[in-house]
Parts: C-alpha cells; sequence; structure tokens
DNA sequence: ATTATCTATAGATCTATAGATAATGC
DNA sequence: ATTATCTATAGATCTATAGATAATGC
C-alpha cells in the first residue's frame, strides 16, 4: 500500500498518538515502532514528516505547554491575580500529561514562552510594575510553576494525595502531626506558594518604585 | 582474573565513577558496559553489587542529595534565614552535578527528605510557627528549591548567563528592556526568589499564630 | 515529477543471566 | 564453602537509511 488516496500521518496526529501511548503506557513506551502500530502505520513512514525520534518530542511538548489556557488580562492592574490564575492554568496543562513530565524539561518551547513574557513585560508596565523587577518575575514565576509541577508530576502514583510518604510515627512525630494538621489539597498547597511568593514580590516591587521616583 | 586479592567494586566507587561519566559525558552516556570499563571491570560484575541498573542510579541520587550541607540552626529563632541558606546549599549540591538533574527527578531520595523534615519540624516548632502552616511550608520549599534547580540545571550550555534566549529586538522589545535592566545572577535570583516566597510565608505564619491564641 | 507510503535491513546498542574460576576466610 | 571477579551470550530492543512502489497533481 504505497501512497494512499489520503495521507495517513500528520504532524498532529503523529503528536496526538505520541501522547495517548505516554499518557497510557509511560514514558518508556514510546518508541517509534510503538508509535507507528498505534497508527497503524510503520515506523520508517514517520520520517517522511519529523526528521528524527527528538522532532517529534519536541511537538509534544510544544503541544502540552500550548494547551495552556491563557486568563483574561484584568483591566484594575491586579497582576498578582493574573499570574495565579497562570501558573494554575501552566499547572493544570502539565498535569493532563504528567508522565510527558520528562520530556518537558529536555525540550521546554523557549519560543512559546518568549513571545508570552513579551505579553507578560507589556502587560506589567501597564500595571506600572518598574522594568527593573521583570526578569525578576518572569524568572521566580517560570521556575516556580514549571518545576513545581514537573516536580508534582514525577511523584509516583501511591504518593499524590500524601505530602510526604514514608513517615514513620516512631522516628517523626513532628512530621506526622504536621501532616494531619493540613487540610490543603496539592493544588491549594501550590496557589498558595504562589501566591505567597507574589506577596513577598509586591514588596520589593514597592521599593523598586520609589526608587524609580526618586 | 577471577576475584581478585582486594575487590575491585564498591558501592561508592561505582557512584563515584557514574558521576563523573555524566558530568563528562551526559547521562545517556551511562551505560553498564561503560560504567565498567571506566572503573576497569567488566559489566556483568556490576551485578554483584547492585541488583540493577536503576539502583545504580538511585545510588547517584541519593549521594547528590546527601551532599547538601546543613546550615547551622540559628539560635534567634530566624527560620526564614535558615531556610535561605539551606535552598541554597541544596542548589549548590544539585548544580555541581546538573547533567544527573533527571535521574534525581526519577529517583528522589525521599528517605533522606522524610528525616531531614522531621527535623525542620522540631525547629519550626522551637521557633512558635504553628503546626497547621509546616507542610505548606515544607512542601512549598521542596518544590521551589528542587523543582528549580533542575529547570535550571536543564537548561543548555548557551543559555545558563542569560535570562532569556531567542529574543528577537524587533518582536520583543519589553522583553529585551527587562532583560536589560536585569542586574542578577542565576544565583541572586533564586536567593530573591526563596526569600520572596518566605516574605509572604511570614504573614500567612502570623495570621496562623493569632488563630492559635484565639 | 513528486509525494507518501511500504519492505528490508544495517548497525549499534543495552540489560541481564549462566556458568567457570581462583582467592579468601572460616 | 563463600566471595568477587571473569567470559560468553541470549534476547530484545531501537534508530535510521536505502530503495521499491503506486497514487497524486501539474
Amino acid at each position: 500500500m504505497p501512497r494512499p488516496s489520503k495521507p495517513l500521518i500528520s504532524r498532529h496526529s503523529t503528536v496526538q498518538a505520541a501522547l495517548e501511548i505516554i499518557d497510557s503506557e509511560g514514558l518508556e513506551a514510546l518508541s517509534l515502532p510503538r508509535l507507528a502500530r498505534h497508527m497503524n502505520v510503520k515506523a520508517p513512514s514517520l520520517y517522511h514528516h519529523f526528521s528524527d525520534k527528538s522532532e517529534i518530542l519536541a511537538a509534544v511538548a510544544r503541544e502540552i505547554v500550548a494547551k495552556t489556557v491563557q486568563p483574561r488580562k484584568p483591566t484594575d492592574g491586579d497582576w498578582q491575580g493574573w499570574f495565579v490564575q497562570l501558573s494554575l492554568n501552566f499547572r493544570t496543562a502539565v498535569l493532563r500529561h504528567r508522565r510527558a513530565a520528562p520530556i518537558l524539561l529536555e525540550f521546554l518551547p523557549r519560543e512559546l514562552l518568549t513571545t508570552s513574557y513579551e505579553d507578560v513585560c507589556t502587560f506589567l508596565i501597564a500595571c506600572e510594575v518598574p522594568v527593573s523587577v521583570h526578569v525578576l518575575l518572569l524568572d521566580g514565576l517560570e521556575k516556580l510553576s514549571l518545576g513545581s509541577t514537573i516536580a508534582e508530576a514525577m511523584r509516583p502514583t501511591q504518593q499524590r494525595r500524601v505530602a510526604f510518604p514514608h513517615i514513620d510515627p516512631e522516628r517523626h512525630p513532628h512530621l506526622l502531626a504536621a501532616q494531619e494538621a493540613n487540610d490543603l489539597t496539592p493544588r491549594q498547597v501550590f496557589e498558595q506558594t504562589v501566591r505567597s511568593y507574589l506577596v513577598g514580590m509586591e514588596r520589593l516591587v514597592q521599593v523598586a518604585r520609589l526608587q524609580r521616583t526618586a
């Protein structure tokens, strides 16, 4: 069956198939023969659409990040609330395919982020956040969102709900007490972490505003 | 040469050799034959000391984390300052072997952390930080330190000094301006991120203290 | 003529096990 | 008898290329 009437393979369908395999069988299962089998084609045919395997992985990483929902910009200058929402949305997008997390680390689609960051800078300027703290904010939030989410995505299945596994009540009484005193979900803990960070940054922003007017 | 007078292989020397290969040639280069060659032994001999390859990787992850310098506890209750120092030390330990970062993500030595966290909880109690926020603090700092550091460790070599690569002055004027207005090193940005987070957490701690006395 | 598939396969791994062998330490 | 190495190899991959083939679209 050489050259079918309608193409059997597209970049898009390949990325979707790859995500399905990663979600159901894990990242190690994703080989070109396995991917091709899932698409009812043969492995070498994939080379007609991608130059090599890493190009497929990069496209998968791109797809995951691109699915991040962009929150609507507030008109009242509440850039902190907007950042919180964006972080949560990014987290949701990544956790939708948690077993793909290592790909994201290696093939982070920098171009997508660069475009998005330009947009964020424009927004920050409108909110009168001094340029001197823009990198601090962008980098801090990137590390916090990306890093924290990937770290969470890599947790073994059984350990998701519990903050700290392997607690031995004899040896870790205080940690056990801490665990029992906690009533937040992982998502809430993440949100609170981002909020706390932004509270601290707000202080820096105000200092920078004063320095600018002086 | 069966059974030499003095053992040629030990767990420790294997881990060291693995780190040397990872540091100089990268993670993909670390195969059992490659590792054995570096140690002047044959690959199957390694199975006498480790049950399989993942056990070697887990030992490597453990070694990296174990090298984190523990800061001395302050006597004045300054838990924030202590956390900042611990985060910086952890970052230093991980970045010492940045190409091993993906191993850390998969084989994070939870037992080491659990022991350390019990210690931290004891310290927090001494500083009169309410138990209700312990998990929030521990988890937040873990995610921030681990995630942020691993994200940084994965950056391609050429992009280390610059916060944002791929900037096109035409399309990203504000991002370019932000970049030029930034005079902090990656380490300083990390430290500032942790500090900002702790400033925000301080507020939560005070709220929790009030609720406790009420 | 170009495009999108296929078949066949080169070539290079890698992990792990079985079984032999000689030094060690009881 | 046990221990720590070795040799040999089973067995299972995987990525990527070469070259054939038939449908498409100019």
